[in-house]
DNA sequence: CAATTGACTTGAT
DNA sequence: TATCAAGCCAATT
């Protein structure tokens, strides 16, 4: 429920467990933590972010077409590419990585994410 | 408590 | 491929 204090928490706990070097999509966050979380929720959590100390990687979390949609922010604009980037993430030219390459997912879902890959499905919104 | 805004995604044009 | 509109949910006013 949204009222229960652990609803953010969840989204910090997953996001905490992203290994550098690898990304995850708000929508993606969104669909393993279930029904109730959207990523557009995902997305104003994450604004919100209270930096409490844990130093949350916010930076592992891009959109669905492998872009940093930071747009608006107080935040130099590039500022999380070239964090992803210093873990090792290539960006071409329209600031855009292969997120199907550098997606991560927990150990318990990667069945689903060779399968999807093979299909071809969008399951890295 | 209602209205507005936004670090989103998807499907149609 | 690029644009547009609609849907969804939380945070802020």
């Amino acid at each position: 429920m949204r009222d229960d204090p652990g609803y953010r928490e969840l989204v910090y706990r997953l996001v905490l467990r992203i290994p550098p070097g690898r990304v995850m999509s708000y929508g993606l966050v969104a669909r393993v933590l279930g029904a109730g979380y959207d990523a557009r929720a995902i997305g104003n959590i994450m604004h919100a972010t209270p930096d409490d100390g844990r130093s949350i990687p916010w930076h592992r979390v891009i959109n669905s077409q492998g872009k940093c949609s930071t747009a608006g922010l107080t935040l130099p604009p590039d500022l999380q590419q070239r964090l992803l980037e210093a873990e090792g993430i290539v960006f071409n030219d329209q600031g855009r990585c292969d997120i199907r390459k550098y997606v991560w997912m927990p150990p318990e879902y990667e069945a689903e994410v060779e399968e999807a890959q093979k299909n071809q499905n969008s399951l890295f919104e």
